[in-house]
DNA sequence: GGCGTCACGCACCGATTGGTGCGTTGGTGG
DNA sequence: CCACCAACGCACCAATCGGTGCGTGACGCC
């Protein structure tokens, strides 16, 4: 596994070098809901390029939390593996934190409008 | 509250604004613990410079989620407030992944060796 | 056959993050 | 008076991250 040390301070440490950066959560959360396109995520997180979102999609596949099912009509699709599926707590946490804390400071969720395919 | 956009795409993507980064929710961890002086959080967290837990502190200050208290004995200690205090779910579910993957790869968790003070 | 889409890769670049080294002020102890 | 500690700030730098622009091959559609 690249990148990997072999020794952390704490768990929490350790997670975050497998989790850490800008879009890997946001990608795992979206996935959390169902399987995906990769035009659909691109699209759920217009902010995200294509390249990053590949980049990502890469590196979590590579730890084992995703997994891509090529389908009959050539369209990849990416879900979360059973262990990604063991993120759901984390998930949900940083869901509902984000959730309330904007609520409070009064941030505006607006996910991107749905696109028809 | 510098820094923040006025809308995020979805929750995850709003709590990582404020919570991203290497080292601010590894401090938040070691306050969800209990109160820590300056000097405790240095030598918790050796690989984490001066600089960069001085500043995580003046931000995560900033936007609430930590406050600091000055001792009598002129010693600055640090903890959580009640803002804080609601991101246990979230500490505590990155820390039991943590801590089951780390298991999982044979990756060491190796707190620093305590230091009489 | 040409065009558009999909899902990538590559080169390059800007911004950010984190670290090092040094300095500062104030306090304490020898 | 000096050394050390605590908790910062500042300048500078390296590394990383994320984005843009462009290219690619495969595929489908007109």
């Amino acid at each position: 596994m690249t990148g990997l040390r072999k020794s952390y301070g704490c768990p929490v440490e350790f997670s975050l070098d497998l989790l850490g950066g800008k879009w890997k959560m946001v990608i795992l959360a979206r996935l959390k809901q169902n399987l995906m396109r990769y035009g659909e995520l691109r699209r759920a997180i217009p902010d995200l390029s294509d390249k990053v979102l590949t980049e990502r999609l890469g590196g979590l596949r590579e730890v084992g939390l995703v997994e891509s099912l090529a389908d009959a009509d050539g369209v990849t699709r990416y879900q979360l593996t059973a262990r990604g599926e063991s993120l759901r707590s984390v998930l949900q946490a940083l869901y509902d934190w984000g959730e309330a804390e904007a609520a409070t400071l009064k941030v505006s969720i607006r996910p991107p409008a749905p696109t028809s395919d």
